[in-house]
DNA sequence: CGAAAGGTTGAGTGCTGTCAACGTCCGTGG
DNA sequence: CCACGGACGTTGACAGCACTCAACCTTTCG
């Protein structure tokens, strides 16, 4: 049996907040679940019921037009928090990248429970400011920034959120697997697979990045990449 | 002398949470300040050292890249709060539209004001979860609509959200002021301001709006315009 | 009245999307 | 083991939407 003590998260998830006895309380309305590579955990639109804490593994926050446009208006890593509680209902979809395990709250419980433990939503508070101003931030990429840009600010971005996620000190990590396919890829920075393809290939054909299969980027030339993402 | 008492958006901005003696220490720590058409309040980067409720006038929040291409990445009413809490940086500029008034803190007052006070961070929280739902549905425009979606899109809901702030009952005004420029309305959308002039022309000539002057939008068909937004 | 700011319209270009063909990887089943 | 099929990815040709550059109009304000 696993409990919230043992958790891989534990540290760095809203739940660090959190005294023993309290934990013991959480563990008690939370439940570890798999989910499935593309298996769709919220649909965008549903009456929001659950909420979760990531442990393990990748998954996409989505929209869509009426039309079938996608968006991806989020990427989320062990440790975020998914959901939206204090809501009628889910803005968006949520879609495992990989196979991932998550820690399940249905919303009520979850709810009450972060309503008599402002720790809690503090560490809740925390996490969406930051989360806010990550989303603003893209905001500027997919209004103002050239499909070049786009795609060498993703790599970067990706590279330092993968440094954080390990133990590497902070410094961008030069090498790592993508957890997206070039359509999720293209989906999260308002392109087409055929144009994302086309600047891996640009970027790779500069020298400044080497592509060892379709998932493995290797960053050869970070200044260069800094002044392809526009920040110069 | 202004108390909160006699606030303005007394029941509608996180303050609402309060209780009278509550509200007295507030008093103390915030002062109503006017900001001036154009002035900005916070810039991008600086560290962050005040927070504010709007209590009067709209302003935008805004980033820019490196060679000043800008993006407005939110744009705030009375009652919304602005400023980044529990937090070292601001990630986003700060400018009035129109000449405006706001209740200033000190970042580090207010952080420990809210820190004592459970109720008033959990208004914040429901806010902040709300202005992270609206930008991430921004980002779908941004990344995937074309710029006649966008223009319609952006008069569709800048009606809705003018008739939440007045007391139509919820229903959208049919007419009503732009608080933007056509460049700000270009910095919002992603787009220049010749595009967002001609689609404005477009709409016109298919009898869809009507543009009486330069700053004023009558919605002629309500119907047409969700089409054009995208909306199925 | 003149200047500046804001807005509209036109002509032309180019970036990115569309459509299509082909290549590569990988798991499945004969 | 190999053939096959499907998912994923790359490349090319072409088109079109939005950007750029430029001229001109309207409103505002000193």
């Amino acid at each position: 049996m696993t409990s919230c003590q043992q958790c891989v998260v534990r540290n760095r998830a809203i739940c660090s907040s959190l005294s023993a006895p309290e934990l013991e309380v959480l563990n008690k309305i939370g439940r570890r679940v798999p989910v499935h590579r593309g298996q769709t955990l919220m649909w965008e639109g549903d009456d929001s019921l659950l909420v979760a804490n990531v442990i393990d593994g990748v998954l996409k926050l989505s929209t869509s037009t009426a039309d079938g446009r996608e968006q991806i208006v989020g990427v989320v890593y062990p440790s975020d928090f998914i959901g939206r509680p204090f809501g009628s209902t889910t803005q968006h979809s949520v879609t495992a990248l990989c196979d991932a395990q998550v820690c399940l709250f249905t919303r009520s419980a979850f709810d009450d429970f972060a309503r008599t433990h402002p720790e809690l939503e503090h560490k809740l508070l925390q996490r969406t400011l930051t989360e806010l101003d990550r989303a603003r931030h893209w905001m500027l990429l997919l209004g103002r920034k050239s499909a070049g840009e786009r795609v060498a600010t993703f790599l970067l971005e990706m590279a330092q959120r993968l440094a954080d996620a390990s133990c590497s000190g902070g410094d961008a990590v030069e090498r790592f697997e993508l957890p997206l396919t070039r359509q999720q890829m293209a989906d999260l920075l308002g392109l087409t697979i055929e144009t994302v393809s086309r600047q891996l290939t640009r970027l790779r054909q500069a020298g400044i990045i080497d592509l060892p299969d379709r998932r493995t980027v290797v960053i050869l030339d970070h200044e260069a990449m800094e002044a392809e993402a526009g920040n110069g």
